[in-house]
DNA sequence: CGCTATAATGTAAGCGGTTACATCATACGG
DNA sequence: CCGTATGATGTAACCGCTTACATTATAGCG
């Protein structure tokens, strides 16, 4: 452990064990220019004694590209999170790019100089989640053009940044319209997320739509906070049923706050779907394991987070990309609708 | 979009601009060395116009530390990652490095030169977790004196790389105990997980000893698969029910497994607790909110997370950390045991 | 008032690569 | 047999910053 660090060889040093220059060196690592066979063959028995590796930095400053992505996230939790990342990694990975994170949720108190520790000094180009870079930030990086591109999220007015993320509202109003239509519910609760959550507000959009094609008047005391999280959504429905308001369905935003609603329900003593129906929407890993196994939507979130790779990647390379990729989601059918799919 | 890219200032635009050598910006900028206050402001002023930020590649080269530290995995998903990722994003974040991360799971084909793209070329030191990186590679580093820490994972004999892990043992013999000492059961399945996953090896000891303490003979038939995966603990458990083993407990080497064999269950009509008892290992966030709540072992996982990087931390800048940091756990009883708990 | 300690700033040599350009052999066509 | 296109390699400037050392101005002190 206090093993001393050894030094590290340098190109200098494979090309004298080699005898040859630096820049032949150079060329056999980047397969650029020619090199002899011959030669190659020293310069690489010469790389492989030393153990070297170039310096990252050095290729960086001389090359003028970092071959990094950043990813700026508000916070990290919940399996949403793991899936996304899974498909930005594979994607990263899959381009060359290594992957830089920054979370917000940090402490970056130490940080006096400048704010944002990830940015043009150190990528070449920056993948943004909701809400995780204050929009002045976000105006400065456009002005400079830099590359970015926003995940769930659209840019600010006049900010003409591409954005990767999923269709919401006709899948929320196919899946009111499934509560209503084939189950005959007609007292649904909504779980709405946070105000900053675009998507529940596409959501909501879709179930209010659905009700009016049904004709069922909109009720206000229907719509509650479920804060896409399943503690908050617990206890607003455990509210709601103490409160006596008459319902019998509830349409979660998001398959989290879905979680916390079924917890809520169950300590009450109702039962999903008879008493009353439950439908989330996300479909994440868990939805299936649910007892009952939850009606919802499926989101494709890992391929959302390829795509959103693949579109900045696209932008760094040849500076453009699709304003707007809208990922098409599919309804998933269980039991906790009411319906009595055998899985 | 088709913006074109704005040329970034340097520190010797700055240096012009502020009317002072570049020596005396660099000051400024670090905090180093001595700087007039009236200069000072000048230079904060004109990196304010030029809109500055330091290359951070530069920097790099010239301090000879990259300020960065390079996570490696085998694969992201689910809820434990998501926590760990959090711990040790924060935890970065408190040190003030930059974290790069790299997963296993990428199809690296492109990558000819230099096998693996995080390591000493690009990060002051390196977390692995479980067998992130071949014995090879970590022998390699070691022996560089390059700092690793690794996560859930011993190092190979011979080599002295501290770890950051949990208990184990005592815990998963405390639970097995208690399904015996206070309910009774006796035939009680072990679901283990993969091979390589050491964590797995001391919780099925654990079992082992708690029967053994409780004079029951080891049944081999009712240790089983369990994978640390959903599906395939839904699978292994579905199947031992269709066998007509008899068991009237499981002990679920961890919650991701636990909750693949409560869908088994109650797929096949099984009450739990009341016919068979069910408790798992992690206390991941869904853990309470299953039907029933899941008796299980809380492991402190964002803490984990915490700590490797602060070992990491400590081990760059002085050359020393602890070989072994062993958290400790915490039984987490539910309902899913048979105790009747209120929550 | 001259000398020296100290503060403020500048100069320039790296850090470890990449690459435009120069150089040198060799092969080939007329 | 010579001129030239082509392939192989070397030279050295440059990428943007840090920092050891040099330099200059200022102040304190006997």
């Amino acid at each position: 452990m206090s093993e001393r660090r050894v030094r590290r060889a340098t190109i200098a040093d494979v090309a004298g064990l080699a005898g040859v220059s630096t820049a032949t060196v150079s060329r056999v690592i980047n397969h650029a220019g020619t090199v002899a066979p011959e030669t190659a063959r020293h310069v690489r028995a010469a790389i492989e004694t030393l153990d070297y590796r170039p310096h990252a930095a050095a290729q960086v400053l001389a090359r003028n590209r970092t071959n990094t992505i950043g990813l700026v996230f508000p916070e990290i939790s919940g399996y949403y999170f793991a899936s996304l990342l899974r498909g930005i990694a594979g994607g990263a990975g899959t381009y060359g790019y290594d992957l830089l994170i920054y979370s917000a949720q940090e402490s970056a108190t130490y940080r006096t100089a400048f704010q944002y520790p990830v940015g043009e000094q150190n990528t070449d180009g920056l993948l943004v989640f909701t809400d995780g870079l204050p929009e002045g930030e976000l105006r400065r990086l456009h002005a400079r053009g830099f590359p970015v591109v926003l995940i769930h999220w659209s840019p600010p007015a006049g900010l003409e940044i591409p954005s990767v993320t999923t269709e919401n509202k006709a899948s929320a109003y196919r899946l009111v319209d499934h509560l209503i239509g084939v189950h005959g519910r007609r007292r649904i609760v909504f779980l709405a997320g946070p105000e900053e959550h675009e998507d529940s507000h596409w959501r909501e959009k879709g179930y209010r739509q659905a009700l009016e094609a049904h004709r069922i008047p909109i009720d206000g005391a229907l719509i509650a906070a479920g804060g896409s999280d399943r503690e908050v959504a617990r206890a607003t429905v455990a509210r709601l049923l103490r409160d006596g308001l008459d319902f019998d369905a509830i349409f979660a935003g998001d398959d989290d706050s879905a979680t916390g609603a079924l917890t809520a329900l169950l300590e009450a003593g109702r039962r999903v779907p008879e008493d009353v129906a439950l439908v989330g929407f996300d479909d994440i890993d868990i939805a299936q394991h649910l007892n009952p196994p939850l009606t919802t939507v499926r989101v494709p979130v890992e391929q959302i987070g390829r795509e959103a790779v693949g579109q900045l990647v696209h932008l760094i390379r040849t500076g453009e990309a699709d304003l707007l990729t809208l990922l098409p989601t599919q309804l998933v059918i269980r039991r906790s609708c009411g319906c009595n799919v055998v899985h």
